[in-house]
RNA sequence: GCUGGCGUAGCUCAGCUGGUAGAGCAUCUGAUUUGUAAUCAGAGGGUCGGGGGUUCGAUCCCCUCCGCCAGCUCCA
């Protein structure tokens, strides 16, 4: 048989005999090509380095550098684990274990669970089958076969019948183990370098609640030891940064036992920045032509009937209220309040657009396991409004709400985002709401205005929601992590449901386009995340405390009591420490309480009307005039400046 | 809701196989008058998450409820 011609991505071609494999042609280009080769990509498709070309072919060889590599070694690291839980608890059976975002997982049914005493055990056990040096092998079966040979292992005859072609591939890692797998894996454990079994946890077979659930063990694999630490410091300084925690040690805000969970407590110091926050928006809805509207928290449950909520929302709706008039249930959403503030009138297209705004409170039954500090909470406040439009009015609409979404990132510190465009399939399932046409125009809306704005979007199908389609904005904070915030969505059903229309330019009566937004997404949530983001050293304007004044000894009282009292005036938020103690511990705790100012007022300081400055950040910035501090401090407030 | 772990003073935690609880910080009182991340001393404070059971006796063992944590499912 005649050789087969190799083109490598530079155009260069090689030839290779039958037989001849990727990691062959590596070895022959360089061996520290073939050392640091991680698996290939063949005719644009991944391939094992050991599995033999069957003709003329396009290779790359893929290293630590490409994405792609790392999630094969991820996926092989997993079947590391599993031959490690086999050899040791014989008994389990195998699920999946596919590579994610930050390593790999994989889900086991035994009767007994994992302990973290057994998540060790196992890692060393995983440390010992990469030191044996086992290959991944590429093993053929035909499917009648392998359901055979797979039938007592339920979830593993399940995914073959289900997925298997009529020859399907398997892996091997040493005598003992195989696994149904499409593959690529790495060509033996030894490239297995670094990696770490982090915990264990239940999930459903297929995520569907009502199969089996098994048990999940998460860990994290990286290509050098290095990168696995710095990945590891990364999640402790996530936990450094916990909202919950920093909300307890900063007094922010409470979840209290006896009010129930998912309901938040906000305390003098979280009270301030939550103010802040709503005043620096509602100034926006204002000065954005937004009108401020306040509707109530509970309804008639006819309300919710009309808007379609006590259908197919009645499993996230506090349950109904019987009173003697009539049964009420607390609103989970603001839009049919918002709705009837719309519909009280006849509108002329002249009255269009008409933009509602709220920081409306809802309240949703979330289910008990779900609660998650501010982040996920039982009853929080949106800062919704809805924009009631023609459309011909919607592209500048959609516009204008992303350049309000821009701003507020911008406002509160956050350089980065990302957009993304949900949008339906077309029609094909039935399952979403909507006139192909409305959806055609929404869809156009959206995709113009970020190319307006030159917002980069991506554009997913196929997820939005069942009433129209939406663009989300997701931030990134500072240390890298990506929140969904902000989202401008379209409504096609509640308009219809509620019969809502403007007379146009022609007389006749037209059905307004309807846009929901939200751009803190809650208040609570955002609250979060900003403490997240900052780790609760909030920049000046935010700070619940900007200024503490601390007079060293009791002689120092009076001026440290007019120098807080003329920060005051300006209407800066001062602590006095006036406590009995050293500058030490009060410097100490104003540290710990993240206030960013500090201002030691000693007898120098007293005689020459001046103070001693200290920044939680920046330490001793030395003697200054109080008027030029003050005049610094407001400056910094009154920009709402980032960086002080 | 599900799986697993956990629940001891306001906070962080100790308490050997069952014999009715202890430290540091915080709080209060007193002393100290202090110069850029913890001055010293004394005092008060807990029905050991709630309820039930086993036992002569339960913070410890069992049951049940509540809550928290990590995931799953769902989601602003």
């Amino acid at each position: 048989m005649s050789s087969f011609s190799i083109t490598l991505p530079d155009g260069s071609q090689k030839s290779a005999a039958p037989g001849e494999r990727p990691l062959d042609v590596a070895l022959a280009i360089s061996p520290r090509l073939a050392d640091a080769a991680i698996v290939a990509r063949v005719n644009g498709a991944l391939w094992d380095l050991t599995r033999p070309f069957d003709g003329d072919a396009t290779l790359e060889i893929l290293t630590a550098k490409n994405p792609e590599a790392l999630e094969v070694y991820r996926h092989s690291t997993a079947h590391l684990l599993a031959l490690a839980v086999l050899e040791l608890y014989p008994e389990t059976q195998l699920g999946i274990g596919p590579p994610i975002d930050t390593g790999f997982y994989y889900d086991f049914d035994r009767p007994v669970p994992f302990t973290p005493g057994d998540l060790e055990k196992i890692e060393a056990k995983m440390w010992e089958i990469q030191a044996r040096d086992l290959p991944f092998e590429r093993v053929l079966t035909r499917k009648d076969e392998g359901l055979v040979k797979y039938g007592d292992m339920w979830m593993k005859a399940e995914l073959i019948q289900e997925r298997a072609d009529e020859i399907f591939s398997e892996y091997t890692l040493g005598p003992g183990f195989i696994d149904f797998c499409r593959g690529p894996h790495v060509p033996s454990t030894k490239k297995l370098k670094a990696f770490k079994l982090l915990s264990i946890a239940g999930a459903y077979w297929k995520g569907d609640e009502k199969r089996k659930q098994l048990q999940r063990i998460y860990g994290t694999a990286f290509f050098t030891k290095k990168e696995q630490d710095e990945h590891l410091a990364r999640i402790e300084e996530a936990k450094r940064r916990d909202h919950r925690k920093i909300g307890a040690e900063l007094d922010l805000f409470s979840i209290q036992e006896l009010a129930g969970p998912g309901l938040v407590f906000f305390h003098p110091k979280g009270g301030i920045i939550r103010k802040t926050l709503e005043d620096w928006m509602r100034e926006a809805y204002l000065q954005r032509g937004y009108s401020l509207v306040y509707t109530p928290h509970v309804a008639r449950v006819d309300l919710w009937k009309t808007s379609g909520h006590f259908g197919f929302y009645k499993e996230n709706m506090f349950t109904v209220m019987a009173l003697d008039d009539a049964e009420y249930q607390l609103k989970p959403m603001n839009c049919p309040c918002h709705i009837l503030v719309y519909a009280r009138k006849p509108h002329s297209y002249r009255d269009l657009p008409q933009r509602l705004g709220e920081l409306g409170t809802v309240y949703r039954y979330e289910r008990s396991g779900t609660m998650h500090g501010l982040m996920r909470v039982r009853g929080f406040t949106q800062d919704d409004a809805h924009i009631f439009c023609t459309p011909e009015q919607i592209e500048d609409e959609i516009v204008s709400c992303l350049e309000f979404a821009q701003d507020t990132l911008k406002t509160f510190g956050f350089e980065k985002y990302k957009a993304e465009i949900s949008t339906w399939d077309g029609g094909a399932s039935g399952k979403y709401d909507g006139a192909p046409e409305q959806w055609q125009l929404a869809e156009n809306a959206l995709r113009r205005a970020v190319e307006k704005l030159g917002i980069e979007a991506t554009v997913v199908t196929d997820e939005a929601a069942f009433y129209g389609p939406k663009i989300d904005m997701k931030l990134v904070d500072a240390i890298g992590r990506l929140w969904q915030l902000s989202t401008v969505q379209f409504d096609f059903t509640l308009p219809r449901r509620f019969e809502l229309e403007y007379i146009g330019e022609d007389g006749k009566k037209h059905q307004p386009l309807m846009v929901h937004r939200a751009l803190f997404g809650s208040i609570e949530r955002f609250f979060g995340i900003l403490i997240e983001h900052y780790a609760g050293a909030f920049p000046v304007w935010l700070s619940p405390v900007q200024v503490a004044v601390m007079p060293i000894t009791d002689k120092q009282l009076d001026y440290a009591r007019q120098v807080a009292k003329e920060l005051e005036s300006d209407g800066v938020r001062v602590y006095l420490d006036d406590r009995n103690e050293k500058v030490n511990l009060k410097i100490r705790d104003a540290q710990l309480q993240k206030i960013p100012y500090m201002l030691v007022c000693g007898g120098r300081e007293a005689e020459q009307g001046t103070v001693s400055v200290r920044h939680r950040k920046h330490a001793d910035q030395g003697v200054k005039p109080l008027a030029e501090f003050r005049d610094q401090i407001k400056q910094l407030i009154a920009t709402r400046a980032n960086n002080d």
